[in-house]
DNA sequence: TTGTAAGCGTTATCAC
DNA sequence: GTGATAACGCTTACAA
């Protein structure tokens, strides 16, 4: 025998009410004596109803649904991020997820598949600077936040970290500790934040004084990054420091030295990206730009709150600061050190 | 300028067909003349019309919806597993994710939320092996399958690796290296998944006439976690082998090792659980037991696509093979505390 | 095969 | 302050 859960007018009928007043007691909006509101509230009570948020979202055309489209569900710096906002959500916002595999066709299905269920609100964090899924959401109206990759001219909210500091705060240390011949691991150069976190770095050696740091784009998939970075390492000679730029750089840069046998931090110093834990469970605990993840999470979901809730102010471009963690994987450079031969890497090694 | 997106009374209008006719070319649920069917669809086309989920679901009463609920969305298996079902669904349902935070209580509320949207089908990872809120569940009559966690009394599709194999790999891999003071790192035994690895590893033990391994304890809080470990190393001597029973204590087993500055694999050998990039980014990557998650996401959808569709035979329990990775932190234990044996002096030698 | 009309469970409107 | 009643946009009897 399936038991029907019971509908607002079993609750009404047990109270003794019309469903209207039901309504009106459950979601506030208009006042009720206290005395229907008691009987109300036993009557739900009694029978454990919950409203139909389907039916409910169908006739008010607010669906209490928080939609979070990222690039890829594998990248633990994007999951931290569906984190940090589920955790603000409580009981009274359901998330939808959604994945865009880093393509902006599927983005666009994706967008257009997620707006269809009318989520109260959007999180993005589009899979290019443009992001032409844009057009799709304000035809919607959904009020969104955008994460992470910020161009900066577009019309939504935004909450990214502070990227050009991000980039600095890593050449400083390093410049600090008086490395010339740093190496910049980025992903893709097509991306602005990374092409920020790179133009901090460059800004710290021109205040100096010192050429450029170079800067190789590894990509996304993980095999060609590792042989794209050994090519480098074999091209140039390698460098006495290796700044990454995302947490995906800062494996390559680790697989790659680990290939080579280039050790933390005398050979090489290592200054990663995010903060994971398994940075710290090392022998040589990674130095790392640490993002905000947390406050990330709580600052977006107050952005499109405020938003949900009507705020039409103009567009606010949030930036948080990254954090330096200096931890045991970045040192002086070696003495001999200046441009090396991979020959002079085996002499190396034999002192270790 | 709102646009009022189009309904379906839009298209029949444009179609010169009724909105009965239009449903069912979309719905497929019953035969439409081919006329008719391709000036629906046109009309479709041209207006852009997608049906409301919500209104098509309050009426059918089935939502384009599988829930997912694990207990920690910072934990990378379970988002692992979340990225390994999106990625089964394509474009014909969304995701809505939860988070339980190891709290049945938690649990219980979010199922609740999360059912209330009547999706097709819930995955999920309970916070522990009773489930109480498979009662829940089961009351809304919502097919769905138990990832990961399994007592396996339950009436429910459950998938999950074997692990008690799991368990014996690693065991086995241990002993055939020379080891004989292993310590098993578990979280917690109250989850049967734990136990069942355990139970593996201590059964190749009790076959070679060996010993039962040590077990630890160790929780779900990092901190704590570390400093147990600890505390075990100080109050029994250290074992010549750490077998980590979860990829948190993989990361304890590191850390630990990491803050006493014993070297893998000489002075300890480790193997590590799940199979993530930066256990391969070591000097020393780690040899570990790695779970099929892309199959047990494929697996997980399959069973509950043929629950959704109606089957009802009685529960499968679908195992899954883990495989052991070899790499370097597991080595012969040192001398010292390894009995001696020719295979073992010629495995340490080769090693010099 | 197709159209008409009746809901699904809720909230908004508008009388009272 | 409260209660009928009419939508919301769709699917599904049932009639044609």
């Amino acid at each position: 025998m399936v038991e029907k859960s019971s509908s607002i007018n079993d609750v009404a009928k047990m109270a003794r009410v019309s469903p209207a007043t039901v309504s009106n007691v459950l979601t506030g909006r208009k006042p009720v004596s206290p005395k229907l509101a008691k009987r109300v509230e036993t009557a739900v009570k009694v029978l454990d109803y919950r409203a139909d948020p389907l039916a409910s979202m169908l006739r008010s055309g607010d669906a209490k649904i928080v939609a979070i489209l990222v690039p890829d569900l594998d990248n633990p710096f994007f999951t931290s991020i569906v984190s940090a906002v589920e955790q603000c959500l409580g009981n009274s916002y359901e998330v939808i997820v959604a994945s865009s595999h880093g393509d902006e066709f599927i983005e666009r299905s994706k967008l257009k598949a997620v707006l269809a269920w009318r989520p109260a609100g959007l999180i993005v964090i589009p899979c290019s600077d443009d992001f032409p899924g844009r057009a799709l959401v304000e035809a919607s109206r959904t009020p969104y936040v955008i994460a992470d990759r910020v161009t900066g001219n577009l019309g939504a909210d935004t909450v990214s970290v502070d990227n050009e500091e991000a980039g600095r705060l890593a050449a400083q240390h390093l410049i600090d500790l008086g490395h010339r011949h740093i190496l910049v691991a980025a992903t893709s150069l097509r991306l602005a934040n990374i092409r920020q976190r790179c133009r901090g770095a460059s800004e710290v050696f021109r205040a100096k004084g010192l050429p450029k740091p170079a800067i190789v784009e590894l990509g996304f998939d993980v095999e060609l990054a590792s042989q794209k970075l050994a090519e480098w390492f074999d091209r140039y000679s390698p460098p006495t420091a290796i700044q990454a730029l995302t947490n995906a750089t800062t494996l390559t840069a680790l697989t790659t030295m680990a290939e080579r046998g280039l050790r933390l931090p005398h050979e090489i110093s290592l200054i990663g990206f995010d903060d994971y834990a398994w940075m710290r469970a090392r022998a040589t605990p990674l130095t790392a730009i640490a993002q905000p993840v947390r406050e990330m999470g709580r600052i977006l979901w107050e952005r499109l709150s405020a938003r949900i809730k009507g705020d039409d102010a103009p567009a606010k471009h949030v930036l948080l600061p990254c954090e330096i963690k200096i931890r045991e994987s970045t040192a002086s450079p070696p003495e001999s050190s200046r441009p090396r031969s991979p020959r002079a890497n085996a002499a190396q090694a034999l002192r270790g």
